[in-house]
DNA sequence: TATGAATGAGTATTCATTCAT
DNA sequence: GATGAATGAATACTCATTCAT
């Protein structure tokens, strides 16, 4: 990569960690462009050649933002690994809420702007385990238990709904309980729902 | 109550009335506090005298539109009643989804400010029926279960959620899937989380 | 009228002669609604009250000069008067020319947005006198020549196009010659067009 | 000429055509140099490299335009020439009404920024003819008529000026009247000002 | 010569809120 | 209680111009 596209990309990438801390801060809409150019060192008029506009720049955001969490969480649980895909899920769950309980902004973000990051026309892409990792165990599982894939797929998607759904509540307007009463009743629901293969 | 207090009330309802409608067409931050005060054809200084600012009353209005919501799904539920909590629940989110699909603007409102109408401490207040109706048949449930009956309720809440957010996804941004393809997923999960009691 | 009507009638004008003074040194585009409102010690907001925007004003404001500056030739005339037709034209002609030199923005503002203040269909309404006064003595000169009225009025209109023009380029850009040199011409021209009746 | 004395020419007209397929589409305001840039191929700091600002740029293009429409006219008259002054004026207006009914842009352009093309100063200057064409029939009617010839040419100029804005009212905002209703008006105006020799 | 990344001054417009009447 | 005229802070976005490469 030739120097002056390496200054570009870091330029880009210096508004976007503006963008996050901002956004972290004062929320998306307390944000304006100006604190984000200045916060990056940088001029109001070189955002726009960078982005669009606010939109533009907090979708990209978001992107990454989902991207970061769900392979950190794949990789928090590839560490403490199970055989049973029930408790891995439980393991990304927890280390999913734990990052929300740290960083109040992030779960704001994620539950505004979650993107469920695999499409129906996506599942069976090349690169699918790029978006969804571990999906190999979900593969595996779904044999074992003799149902569609897709089925299986659908469950969790709906799973992660709720689970940003009840954060967000629990954390950030304690209702209708705190996250340290919500959490066993996440981890009973995910059990029920994906049963442990006798 | 006397009459000047029925004005006053009906002044009141009015500016809810405008304000939901307002809200339902162009969204909250699109609809103006002058816009209200038009529709209900009163001054934009009086409606200072009612409420506090747009938060306060989109947050009154909101009371409203969910209460009203879990009220008619539950009339409608009585309506085609079986003696199994678990198909009386299927009925009323079938109900609520088809509320949704028919009215876009109330799936936003909800999505965006839904508030779970029932908190720990009102649990055992003397009009939670009033909130959320019905509860006298979870009480039932809890006991023939031998569930203690604010599991059986945070199982509940976690459900609602839920569908809250597949049905904005799915009706709104059609993603992953559509509507139709969601609602069975949706009803198999009410199944395994609240089985039928043999 | 109510005292309050008054006030925002004050108010209106008050915007309208800052504007009059803005467009006057710095040009339209030259002029911010900011200035605009700051000469008239109203608030920015103030201004949207009474007009649209810079467009908004400017015509208003169009509509007055020109209306103002017809009426002012006609008076001066009048005081001036001769018999002939040809003779009061060029004395209009004269006084308005000196109006443009002695205020080189009034020139400016007619030449970029001079709008012939009589259309065919207000031909005969009631109230031509209104917007061209003196159209008594064009019918009379008219009927003595034996020619449409219309044809009258429409080499009035090109005539006076081109003495705004001319002023203009004279005066602004001192270009082909200066309005010295050209006055004599237009008062040749006005006399060829509309010779005395013997 | 140099080979890249050429190159630097043609880049420069490149730029002009550029601009004047902008200022059509788009007027000149509504034109930004960065997109006479792109359409030329060009970097934007090229630009300034061969003029000053837009202006500049502007000023040159008019330049061409009015001696191109000026010569056309010409050239179309002499294939229909007639002996007479008189009648060849018509023959060339009507040629540029013409033109500027198929081209509203071009009356646009030439009404906000007609530059007379023959100062006093040039009258006798050796290249008056590439300027004004058909001086010498002018010359010859001066003389016909025992008038001056500056006397003729500030008519004609005076006559310009008026058959452009007339043209620019009609065909741009119809008033007072649409161009067919002007287009004898302004013949008889010619007729009036510049009389057949018997 | 040529480039195009970076600049940052410049401005119209909205709208929640107040307060004199 | 009710009014609605007035306020003015707050902000996104453009684009001519420069200058290091």
């Amino acid at each position: 990569m030739r120097l002056i596209d390496q200054k570009k990309q870091d330029k880009r990438n210096r508004l976007l960690n503006s963008a996050y801390e901002c956004f972290t801060r004062r929320g998306m809409s307390g944000t304006t462009i100006a604190e984000i150019c200045k916060r990056s060192n940088v001029a109001k008029g070189t955002f726009y050649l960078y982005f669009l506009d606010k939109d533009d720049i907090a979708r990209e955001l978001n992107r990454r933002i989902t991207f970061d969490l769900i392979h950190s969480a794949y990789d928090y649980m590839m560490e403490h690994r199970s055989e049973h895909l029930c408790d891995n899920l439980i393991t990304m769950a927890d280390y999913t809420i734990d990052r929300f309980e740290r960083d109040k902004t992030l779960i704001k973000i994620i539950k505004h702007d979650f993107i469920w990051p695999i499409r129906e026309a996506d599942l069976f892409a090349d690169d699918h385990e790029v978006l969804i990792p571990g999906i190999l165990q979900i593969q595996e599982y779904a044999e074992k238990q003799n149902i569609p894939i897709r089925d299986i797929l659908s469950v969790l998607y709906c799973i992660v709904c709720m689970i940003i759904s009840v954060c967000y509540d629990a954390i950030i307007e304690t209702n209708p309980a705190t996250m340290d009463e919500m959490r066993p009743v996440i981890h009973r629901i995910i059990r029920t729902q994906v049963p442990e293969i006798q």
